[in-house]
DNA sequence: ATGAAAGCGCTAACAC
DNA sequence: GTGTTAGCGCTTTCAT
C-alpha cells in the first residue's frame, strides 16, 4: 500500500475502518486504559493495514511536548564532539526522544540562530556548548537547558555537565612529575577564551599547593588546530635548546601537531621531546609512538547531560553542575626520566 | 520577559496587541505582499516586543511541509560519516532546513525504528544509508529520499549519492603499478557485503582490463575496525615471507590498524611493507609515516545528497544516480620500487 | 467503555 | 489591504 506523503492516513480513517470514533482510536493507539481489549485490537488491526503511522506534529501541537530535542555543539565534525554527540543521541534513544543537531563553529550568530530553530521547533529541552565570546545575555534560552563544556561557568544557575579538567590537569601533572618531568611547557588555547584561563590556573595552582615555582612557566599559544600544534613545537625547538623536553598540550591535536614537528625536526618523541595531550581522541592511537594524554569522557558527557536533561524535563529537581573524572591514558609520548642522571640517555624503553 | 515555554505568545496575542487580526499578523510575519509596509511595521514590532517566535510545529501541520529532513547514517561517531553529516547539515542550514540525524549501528532494526521516527515526525525527506543486510524490502521508505553509499544500488529506482569506489580503485591500483606494486595483497571487508563485492570485482575487472593475471591475489579479511587491520596484518606477515610487501585496505581504519602491526612487528613501513589505505580520514596524517590513501568525498558526499533531496523536494527531475569521484592522497606508506632491483633496498626514503 | 465537541497555533480560501 | 472562516490531526474534557 502506497500512500504519497500528503495523504497518509489518520486516525479517522482509522476510526472509519474499525467503525469506532475517533476518540476510541486514539484511546487505543496511546495504549490508555478504558478500552475494550477488543475494539482495541480491532482498531490496531486496521491501523496497520491502512499503513497507519502517528503524526507527531499534531500530537505535540496539541500535548505541549514534541518529544524532540536539541543540541547543539561547535563542530560535529570534530571527533571529540561526534562522541558526545553519540552519547547524547544514545541516551535521547533510549525514552524515544528524538535529537536534533547543530554545529556553531564557535560563532554566536550560528549559535543564535540555531537556538532560534530548535524554540521553533519547540523542542522540550536542549543540550548547548555555549560560545564563549558572545556578546549578549543568553541567561534564558526560552526553553530547559543544559550546558556542556567550560563556558557553562558562565550561567551559574543553569544545570551543566562537563569534565573535570582541574583533577584532569592534576593527573597529568602528577604523571609527568612521576616520569621525572617537573618543568614542562605548556601548550594552550587562544589568549582570554575560559578555557584557557581555567587551564592556566590550574597549572598554577598545582605548583602552588606543592610549593613549586609556579612563575617562568614556557608557555606557548595556539588554537586546538594540529597546524597550530605544529607551529608551536617549532617555535620552542628554535629558541629552547635544552633536551629532553616535555610538553602538555591542552589538546591532543595540538599535541599530535606538535608530534609532527617533532619528527620533521629531526628528532625523536619520547627520546628528545615528551608530549601529553588532553581529549582522548581516537587519533592518538595512530601516531608513533601512540599519544599520552588526559582522556576526557566525551561519550559520558553526552549521555550524562541528556539525562539530567531528561530528568529536568519530567520535573526531578536536578544537581546543577555534574562534573565527570578525566582519565590518563599512558601510550608511548612521554620518556620515564626517574631514575636516569639528566646527562645521560636511558638505555632502554 | 521571561515566560514559560507552555506560555509563549501566539499570533493571536500579537494580533490583540497590535490592533490587527490574525491573518494580517500571518501575512506580515510571512513576509507575504498584500500587506501594508506600515501595518507590518507595526506588527513585527509588537511581535518583537511579546519576544513572539513562531510555532514550526501548528505552521508544519497546516502546511504540509515541516522544514525538518532527516539523515540515517551507521554512526555519528565515525569520522568518515562526522563528515557526511557536516556536509549534509551545512547545506540544509543554506535553505533553513534542520536535519535530524540518526545512527543505525549497521542494525536495520535500529534503522527501521529510526525511519519509523522520521514518518511520524513527518520530515520532508531523508537521506539514508540503507543498511545492507536486511531482510524486508524496504523499496518505499514512505517520504522522498536519497540514498548514499554503496548498497544503494540494491533500490536502483532511487536517486542516489555515492564516491566513485571503482575509480578510486583504479586510481589505487595505477598508483601502485607505478611504484612497482604489481600485485599487492588485499584488505577487504565481510564476506557477503556489497560493498566488498564491488570492490573485489573492480579489482578483478582491472587485472583482466590490462592482460593482467586477476587469480591469486592474496585476499584478507577485516570487517572495517583498526583491530581486524592489525590481525589481518598479523596473518599476513606469518604466512608471506617475501618483502617488500604491499597491502591495500578497503578502508582506512584497518590499514591503520595493519601499520600497528607491521610496527609491532619490528618491520618498517614503508621499507618492508607499503600500505595503501581507502576512505581520506583526518586521522591518517598523524601515523608515521603519515597514511597513503584514496580519500572518498565524504563532506561532498552529504552536501551533495542533500542539495539532491532538496531539488527532489521542489519538484525537480534529480539525476537518479550521482557518482563522485576520489582522490589520490600520497602520504609516507607506500615505498617507490619502481627504479630499485627486486632484491636491493633502495637507499633513500 | 465510547462518543461529541472543543481546541492547540497556524495558513489558506474566500469575502469585503 | 484586511478580516472571516475553515480546517491540518491529534488530545482532552465532558457527556453518555
Amino acid at each position: 500500500m502506497r500512500h504519497s506523503k500528503r495523504n497518509m492516513p489518520t486516525i479517522i480513517d482509522v476510526a472509519r475502518r474499525s467503525g469506532v470514533s475517533k476518540s476510541t482510536v486514539g484511546r487505543a493507539l496511546s495504549g490508555g486504559k478504558n478500552i475494550n481489549p477488543e475494539t482495541k485490537e480491532k482498531i490496531l488491526k486496521a491501523a496497520q493495514e491502512l499503513g497507519y503511522e502517528r503524526n507527531h506534529l499534531a500530537q505535540s501541537l496539541r500535548s505541549g511536548r514534541t518529544g524532540m530535542l536539541g543540541l547543539v555543539i561547535p563542530d560535529i565534525a570534530n571527533p571529540f564532539w561526534a562522541e558526545v554527540a553519540r552519547g547524547a543521541q544514545d541516551k535521547a534513544a533510549e525514552t524515544g526522544a528524538s535529537l536534533l543537531v547543530f554545529s556553531s563553529d564557535w560563532n554566536s550568530e550560528r549559535e543564535a540562530s540555531h537556538l532560534r530553530a530548535l524554540r521553533q521547533a519547540r523542542v522540550d529541552g536542549a543540550i548547548v556548548n555555549p560560545v564563549e565570546n558572545r556578546i549578549e545575555d543568553l541567561n534564558h534560552f526560552g526553553m530547559p537547558v543544559v550546558l556542556i563544556g567550560s563556558s557553562a561557568e558562565r550561567y551559574p544557575e543553569l544545570p551543566s555537565v562537563g569534565s573535570d579538567i582541574i583533577q584532569g590537569i592534576g593527573l597529568g601533572l602528577d604523571h609527568l612529575n612521576s616520569l621525572g618531568h617537573h618543568r614542562p611547557a605548556f601548550l594552550l588555547g587562544p589568549f582570554g577564551r575560559l578555557a584557557r584561563v581555567k587551564f592556566q590556573r590550574a597549572v598554577h595552582d598545582y605548583f602552588v599547593v606543592r610549593g613549586m615555582d609556579p612563575t617562568d612557566l614556557l608557555i606557548e599559544q595556539g588554537d586546538y588546530t594540529v597546524k597550530s600544534g605544529k607551529a608551536a613545537m617549532e617555535r620552542i625547538l628554535a629558541t629552547r635548546p635544552e633536551r629532553p623536553l616535555c610538553l602538555f598540550a591542552a589538546n591532543d591535536l595540538m599535541a599530535l601537531g606538535a608530534l609532527l614537528a617533532v619528527r620533521e625536526a629531526g628528532l625523536t618523541c619520547p627520546d628528545d621531546v615528551s608530549i601529553l595531550g588532553f581529549d582522548g581522541i581516537p587519533a592518538g592511537v595512530f601516531s608513533d609512538p601512540g599519544l599520552s594524554t588526559i582522556a576526557k569522557p566525551a561519550r559520558g558527557i553526552g549521555g550524562q547531560s541528556m539525562t539530567v536533561l531528561l530528568d529536568q524535563l519530567s520535573g526531578q529537581t536536578v544537581e546543577s553542575r555534574l562534573v565527570l573524572p578525566c582519565k590518563l591514558v599512558p601510550r608511548g609520548t612521554l620518556r620515564d626520566l626517574s631514575n636516569t642522571e639528566p646527562t645521560k640517555l636511558k638505555a632502554t624503553g
